[in-house]
DNA sequence: CTCTAACTACTTTTT
DNA sequence: GTAGTTAGAG
């Protein structure tokens, strides 16, 4: 038994921890699993393990095998480590993602699945296009079997551990009559002869690995004395069967998490991991850590009050010494684009009330809401930041000039070959890119070597023939010069002479000069990387676009991305149902689905510190339509002693209520149903109990919304335009309408004459 | 081959 | 509303 008293000559590192989180610092041998709520110090307790290991001499650094999620973690882990233990964090190989580690082990026994140790991790746009390839080649209809399905479905099994080997009818059911596990077959293969891995086989290639290959195994399983996993509630099958592997022989496994926070249930997570970890690991040690240090009592009662809603959990209750602090506020507003102006406003007064703008924060559920915010904080000047949409190594240039370098270092990679052989313009078209192709298949050579081939024929048109030589002439000339040249000079040359920075500074968009920039960074960033390879593994597994923290700005981001941070003042937007819940997780998860999203309102509450304001409007436009919204089922779960209700609506909650149903429009639902889901009528109608408000829409938005269906439905024209009218179109100008076709119009344009256009493209002049 | 007009489809997101 | 994708015109 370890003695859990604090001695006198207390190591620096047990300072200020309380009793359940020194337990779980020194509770080092056997089975541990952490149950740690919202803001208890999970990462406090979690750095000073490991750093207690280190210190006690239980294990060398690189004996241990401490796992998160994202890089983010990974970074925040081994800098806190480090502060605790000096330079023997330098020595920590094992501490990082999931991914990467899987990646950093299957470079070592590449062999056993079928690869080169210096295979090319392919990310989802790979992903998508080699499964696009296959779902042609099989003759498939890509409208009715799109690839993106495909690549859920394939990320699913991989996530589960499925090869395509263990799927049984019911799983290839899914996708195209039961061809399912036969393209999955076919994909694995291309990804061998590819020499390429996706994501999810950095995980299962290991996995069957670690399964096949006993002496593998036994050697990590030596290798690894202590192994400690975070957020384990977010950890799929794959990972839990790895786990449970690697541990199996010393069982000394720490496990942190929290059951209510689990929120990726959609990308594969399962909670019940967490719940069966006393299962696995029989005489396991359960430690909760309940004292909140983040935010005050009502926030945290708030929080809670939602969560009791959601059956089957481990069970916490969060405690704080802090005072009670404000209420969590509930605010009402009319719309959407008026919870933006309130959000401003209140952040202005805060602002002006000494609040630093970097303490706080804006959640939303969806990434698309994040766009009322930004116009109207562009409006009123108010600096923000936007977490999340695109990651820096997903875009376009980025992923251009990545695949010239890919090409550099493996020849091989088709993929490579395929973004950029016609990148920048040099007329090689579709033409040209199917014969390479057909080539290559016939061959079974890579595309790069079918090219060459084809050069040396003339089977191209003398033209393409041309360009096509020019261009491989000069993906030999940069391998030659990537002997001794650096990497990113040669990146900067290769960039140069291929045309791509012309390409772009020929660009007079307003992007172009950004994409400029975001190359010189790339190449900037090449810099640190002894070699190319070293570099590319980076890329595409580490490399994330961190805003440089510069001037103080307001956060706006998901709650997903949210998970794991604190504001101060926290503003939760677009509680309305359909929204958060969102409608789709209603219609297709049920039960479970709801109580993911709960989690989430969980999550985002709990993010607060010391302010939080919850928001819902009773109008909203979606995907152009105006819909009126009631508040979400969560509010409604708000315990009444921790909230304080406002409306903006004149009148006070009462007069706001009355409101909605004195304007009830008996036909607005019907109205609003048309091309949309069953959902969201279910969402307006069906819903009564506390919540009252239902059917009113606002005159205005009315009329758009019943011409939008009327198009949408393709056979009933505008109202507005008529045989002889003159009008405008944004393209063609201006002209005479001679003929209307439903919503189809035979103008006589003054310069471009007579087309026929759509009515939603004109306007009357 | 390339550009444009029209059509379609639409959470959450890490690796 | 808008981005991403495809079919047809230039």
């Amino acid at each position: 038994m370890t003695d859990l008293t604090p001695a006198p000559s207390e190591p620096p590192y047990l300072r200020g921890l309380n009793e359940p989180q020194r337990e779980a610092v020194l509770t080092t041998d056997g089975p541990v699993l952490v149950l740690a709520g919202a803001g208890t110090g999970k990462t406090a307790a979690l750095t000073r393990r490991l750093a207690h290991i280190l210190f006690q001499r239980k294990a060398y650094p690189s004996e241990i095998l401490a796992v998160t999620f994202t890089n983010k973690a990974a970074r925040e882990m081994r800098h806190r480590v480090g502060q605790l233990v000096g330079d023997a964090v330098e020595g920590m190989p094992w501490l990082g993602t999931f991914h990467s580690i899987g990646a950093k082990m299957l470079r070592r026994h590449a062999e056993l699945v079928g690869l080169q140790s210096n295979f090319t991790i392919l990310d989802t746009d790979d992903q998508k296009r080699l499964l696009k390839q296959l779902i042609q080649a099989n003759e498939l209809d890509e409208k009715r079997w799109p690839a993106r399905q495909l690549a859920g479905l394939i990320d699913g099994w991989k996530n589960k551990g499925l090869t395509p080997g263990d799927l049984d009818a019911g799983d290839a059911e899914q996708y195209a009559n039961g061809r399912g596990a036969d393209l999955y077959a076919q994909y694995q293969e291309r990804l061998k002869t590819l020499n390429a891995c996706d994501f999810g086989d950095l995980l299962l290639h290991m996995l069957t690995i670690l399964k096949t290959h006993r002496e593998v195994l036994e050697q990590y399983q030596k290798r690894f004395r202590y192994i400690l996993v975070d957020e384990y509630q977010d950890t799929n099958a794959v990972q839990y069967l790895w786990l449970r592997l690697l541990a199996q022989e010393r069982k000394n496994i720490a496990c942190v998490g929290d059951d209510d926070q689990s929120i990726y249930s959609w990308r594969g997570a399962q909670v019940e991991n967490i719940l069966k970890f006393e299962r696995d690991f029989p005489g396991a040690a359960v430690i909760r850590l309940e004292q909140n240090y983040r935010s005050t009592p009502h926030i945290l009662g708030a929080a809670s009050g939602v969560i009791a809603n959601n059956g089957g959990r481990l069970g916490k209750t969060l405690w704080t010494e802090l005072d009670a602090g404000e209420k969590v506020r509930v605010l009402g507003v009319w719309d959407g684009p008026e919870e933006a102006r309130r959000v401003g406003d209140e952040i202005e007064s805060a602002q002006r009330g000494g609040t630093s703008l970097d303490d706080i924060a804006i959640l939303v559920r969806a990434q698309h809401q994040t766009r009322e915010f930004e116009d109207r904080f562009i409006a009123i000047g108010m600096p923000y930041r936007i977490i999340g949409g695109f990651r820096f190594y997903e875009r376009a240039e980025i992923r251009d000039a990545l695949a010239y370098l890919r090409i550099i270092s493996q020849p091989a990679d088709d993929l490579a070959f395929e973004r950029i052989v016609n990148t920048p313009k040099r007329g090689l078209g579709d033409k040209a890119v199917a014969q390479i192709h057909a080539v290559a298949r016939a061959e079974g050579v890579p595309l790069l070597t079918a090219a060459a081939r084809l050069v040396g024929t003339d089977e191209l048109q003398a033209r393409a023939r041309n360009a096509l030589a020019a261009f491989i002439g000069d993906i030999a000339r940069w391998r030659d010069m990537a002997n001794d040249l650096p990497h990113p000079e040669l990146a900067r040359q290769m960039l140069d002479e291929s045309g791509y920075t012309a390409m772009l500074q020929a660009d007079k968009s307003a992007e172009a000069a950004g994409r400029l920039e975001n190359l010189t960074e790339l190449v900037r960033a090449m810099e640190e990387y002894e070699t190319l390879g070293a570099f590319l593994e980076h890329v595409s597994l580490v490399m994330d676009n961190d805003a440089v923290a510069d001037d103080a700005k307001v956060t706006i981001m998901t709650i997903h991305a949210a998970k794991g941070l604190e504001y101060d003042t926290v503003f939760l937007v677009g509680w309305e149902e359909g929204l958060f819940p969102s409608q789709r997780a209603l219609d297709e998860g049920g039960i479970a689905s709801l109580e993911e999203e709960r989690r989430l309102a969980y999550v985002a509450i709990t993010r607060a510190r010391r302010r939080a304001t919850i928001m819902h409007a009773a109008n909203r436009r979606i995907y152009g339509q105006w819909n009126s919204s009631l508040p979400s089922r969560f509010v409604g779960e708000l315990p009444k002693e921790h909230v304080e209700e406002e409306t903006t609506m004149s009148g006070g909650e009462s007069l706001w209520r009355a409101n909605w149903s004195e304007h009830a429009d008996p036909f607005a639902d019907t109205a609003r149903g048309s091309g949309r889901g069953p959902g969201w009528q279910r969402a307006a109608g069906k819903l009564g109990g506390e919540w009252t408000a239902r059917t009113f829409t606002r005159e205005a938005p009315r009329v758009i919304e019943s011409r939008a269906s009327a198009v949408s439905l393709g056979n009933k024209g505008r109202d507005d335009i008529a045989v002889g009218m003159r009008v405008f179109h944004q393209k063609f100008g201006y002209g005479r309408v001679e003929q209307i076709e439903g919503n189809k119009l035979e103008i006589e344009f003054e310069q471009a004459g007579r087309k026929r256009v759509m009515d939603s493209f004109v306007s009357a002049t």
